[in-house]
DNA sequence: CAGTGGTCTAGACCACTGG
DNA sequence: CAGTGGTCTAGACCACTGG
């Protein structure tokens, strides 16, 4: 346990650190200081400046791309559960999405509680990358009765999949009931939104009913916590 | 970069260790190897032994309690917006708080802007811990125009200020818009809530309305993100 | 006093990338 | 090829706590 009354090396790096980016004399996308260089600078092993870094990156203040370095984060982008492409267009960003993969399958025991199949009664699910502004942001997992949606993978489009519940399926989201928490991103999921094993992030995991009350659609979507905040309308 | 073909060994390590708390072989509250014990077993340094367990704390699985030692972490608790209390005491837990500070203030200008309030006019600001099963759970930190709530300081209860709200004043809450973000929790409030700077906490900032619309309350209260996980229902 | 986690050092080698 | 972050070592000292 450290002393409270001198705080360790590499708190008050970071400190001095989040000062620079909060007084704005450091700017986002603008090059930080390598670790070597912390190091020399404020006379700590490289190890503590890392570790400042990673405190810094932690909060998603900083971001590293190596081998080019670690650089000043852009603020986050707040949006309501559901919609996230609409709100974040209105805000002036550009979303889109990448496809993945698309697969029926023999949904999991939660899959297949979550959309209420029938024993052997199969599922699509459909892994998107979901970009702003051309950087990755988000992975969607979601999973599809097939028998309600077939044909689904034929054609699959870049934007909303919602939309095409629509169009091809006369199928209307009426509801969603989702839960929110904080994970860390194992190394797959990692990989594909360019983070490290570890990094936080906010996991979404939202069933959808149509007007009748069936489930149209399960999703577990993976949002960046350095890039993501989400904004909650409740009534009394 | 690591290579993807040969995992790092502290994720290999945390792999293992996770893989026995995922099969219930340690079960929440058992004690963990030391991280000297684990560097041993492992033919590893203590600090990648060290990095392995971090990893596994900053996922919510296990928590630290030095100098005891390193201990498997239980389930989180899920609640919606606005509504923690009742809601965990319905799910079998029982949540208390205890009050850290509570003084009329000059509002900050956020404060002052999420309130609504004239130049010039107070504001009482009430932090308290919460506490799930007498353990730390969150830092509410909430935020009164002083001019509707004259005397709130006086005499605050140990349970919903919600219920002093409209029992003293007769002020109902009747609309709350939130926004949850997840960040790094800083170092007072670490300490309040048993936690280590740079922990993930989950921040809720939450303005709530009267039935007029008049601001009544603004809060930035703050969730271990290991022990929290947020329900949100949307209609469409 | 033994053992824990928290911090820290002063090195090392690696893969990767851009010039 | 120089420089970056990612990983790793083999130590060290500290504060704290429970027996």
């Amino acid at each position: 346990m450290s002393k409270a009354e001198v705080p360790a090396r590499y708190l008050a790096l970071a400190g001095e650190l989040n000062e620079l980016i909060e007084r704005c004399e450091l700017t986002p996308h603008s090059l930080l200081p390598s670790e070597r260089e912390l190091a020399e600078r404020h006379h700590v092993s490289r190890m503590t400046a890392r570790k400042a870094v990673s405190l810094l990156e932690s909060e998603g203040k900083v971001y590293r791309r190596p081998p080019r370095g670690t650089f000043v984060a852009e603020p986050r982008v707040a949006f309501r559960v559901g919609s996230f492409s609409r709100e974040v267009h209105d805000q002036g960003h550009f979303p889109s999405a990448r496809l993945l993969s698309a697969r029926e399958i023999e949904p999991s025991p939660s899959v297949r509680g979550a959309l209420k199949l029938k024993p052997g009664e199969p599922a699509y699910h459909i892994r998107r990358l979901r970009l702003l502004d051309d950087e990755p942001f988000a992975i969607e997992s979601t999973y599809y009765p097939a028998s309600r949606t077939p044909g689904l993978l034929d054609d699959l489009p870049e934007g909303s999949l919602w939309d095409l519940l629509a169009q091809r399926y006369g199928i209307v989201p009426k509801h969603s009931r989702a839960r929110l928490s904080v994970v860390s991103v194992e190394e797959r999921t990692a990989r594909e939104l360019s983070l490290r094993p570890g990094t936080a992030g906010i996991l979404q995991e939202r069933r959808t009913v149509d007007g009748s009350g069936r489930a149209i659609e399960f999703a577990r979507d993976l949002y960046r916590a350095d890039r993501a905040a989400f904004t909650v309308e409740e009534d009394f």
